[in-house]
Order: structure tokens, then sequence, then C-alpha cells
DNA sequence: GGACATTCAATGCACATGCATCTAGTGTCG
DNA sequence: CGACACTAGATGCATGTGCATTGAATGTCC
């Protein structure tokens, strides 16, 4: 039981620590590029790499949302003019995404607010710096 | 930028990790025990206390729940018998919460659901053992 | 005491999410 | 070829959330 204490500490400083970087993220993003916290993480993971068209469903495996939420997130994404969704060839029941140009704009502006916040919340305790 | 780089990643690594323990909790506390994670979190405030009189203004202090989330899930908690409102008497505008007697036992039962999957989650490195 | 700012909690509203379901395209086995 | 299981992604629906506002009670200043 004394570990459960402990584990429960952990708990809840990972939550508070998580939570504290997420509203602000999410607020800001919102504020200042006009991007969920979702909407920007899709684009960070259509982004980093190095082949730019990606299916659906490689972009869920390493992310956190679930089927449907991906699926709207990149819709709205669309919408706004920030990716394209075009049909596999291979595999027509797929769909690859790809980041516009203005999507990797957009991507490149809000990445400073997301590097500042994180600095600011982060930072303090570089465990490998 | 080599910082840059590490301080997403701690960033991703915190991230995935809150996601993975708060979806299972989320699924859990749900199908076994019927609770939200906030409403499970909110029994937990309201328990772990001695003075088992608390303002929903205090609670909402150390949660990460916004005013008026706060607000409905004491609701929710009410509608179910799992805590009570009374007027607080010194300050009208103020709001006691406290649980019921279903309330700690549904959060004693809870809590095991809650151990366990922390234990699954958290014990693997247990960093100051 | 009376007007005005402030605080606590509740509520209208818009919205992102998860679950379950649906549609369409693929694979498989006879 | 034809039936049936399976997979990819979209969508209906219920729900939990945050922001902004409201309503009531309190504090303050003259």
């Amino acid at each position: 039981m004394g570990s459960d204490t402990g584990m429960i500490d952990r708990w809840r400083s990972l939550s508070s620590c998580y939570h504290a970087v997420a509203c602000q993220l999410e607020r800001e993003l919102q504020d200042d590029h006009d991007l969920t916290m979702s909407e920007y993480e899709t684009l960070d993971r259509l982004i980093g790499v190095e082949c730019e068209k990606r299916r659906m469903q490689d972009l869920a495996a390493d992310m956190y949302l679930s089927q449907s939420a991906l699926s709207r997130t990149v819709a709205r994404l669309e919408k706004g003019g920030l990716v394209e969704r075009t049909l596999c060839q291979d595999d027509r029941r797929g769909v690859f995404v790809t980041p516009t140009e203005a999507g990797v704009r957009r991507h490149a502006e809000a990445r400073r607010t997301q590097l500042a916040i994180l600095a600011q919340h982060l930072e303090p305790q570089p465990a490998h710096a």
C-alpha cells in the first residue's frame, strides 16, 4: 500500500503535468493558428515523415485518436485547405492524406507556439540534456 | 534544436503514456462501475480528505476540470446518489459537496480497478521504490 | 443605506470525441 | 464465378467539455 500511494502520486503528477501542457497548447494553438491540438498533431505526423503520403490507418496507428475522431479531424483539415485526401489506387478502400502547401506553412507557424509552450513546462527538468 | 527534439520526445512520451492510462481507466471505470474518470476523480478528491465537506471551488482548485465541467460532473454524481449538495450557510453563494454512503462504497470499489490499471502501466519503472 | 464591482455556481451553446453502424472495396474458399 | 468473412474509412448518435453568460449573494465605497 505504500507503493499504491506512490503509484497514485505518480499518476497524479503525470496527469496534472499533461493537462497543464495540453490546456495551454489547445488554447494557444486555437487562438493563434486556428488549430485544434488534434489537428496540429495530425499535421505533425504527416510532415515529420520522409514519405509525404500516409494512409489514414497509418496515421491512426501512432496517434491517440480513435478512428472516427481521426476521420473527422482530417475532414476538418481538408475543409480548411491544409491537407488533401486522395484515393489510394492499390487498395481503393484506403485514403491517402497529404499536407498542402498551406498546411506545411501553418504547421511551421504553429510549431513555434508548441515549442514555446513545451519549453515553458518541460524545460525545468532536463532529464537528459 | 537538439534540445527541441528532446523536448518534443518527452512531450510525446508523456502524452502517449497519459492517454494509454486514461483510455483504459475511462473504459473500465465506465464498464465496471458506471463512472466517468472525472466522476471518479471528483469522488476521490472528496474522500481523500479528513474534512468531508468541500466547496465546489475548493474541488475545482486541484482538479484539471473547468468550473462548468465540474458543476455538471457533481450534478451527475448527485443524480446517481453518490454525493449530496448542500447550501453553505456562511456564504450562500457557495455549495458544499459531500459523498453519500453509496458514494463512499462506489469509490472503494472503483479504486481497486484504478490501482490495477495504474500498476499495469506505471509499475514497470519504479523510479523511487 | 444604496449603487457598483466581484465572486460562486449553473446553464446555453458549440464542438470534439468514442461507440456502434454502415458502405464500399478486398480476400478467400467452394 | 458466387457467397461470405474481413478491412478501410465515413457517419448517426449520445455525451463530456470549455467558453461565455446569467443569476444570486457578497463585499466595497460613498
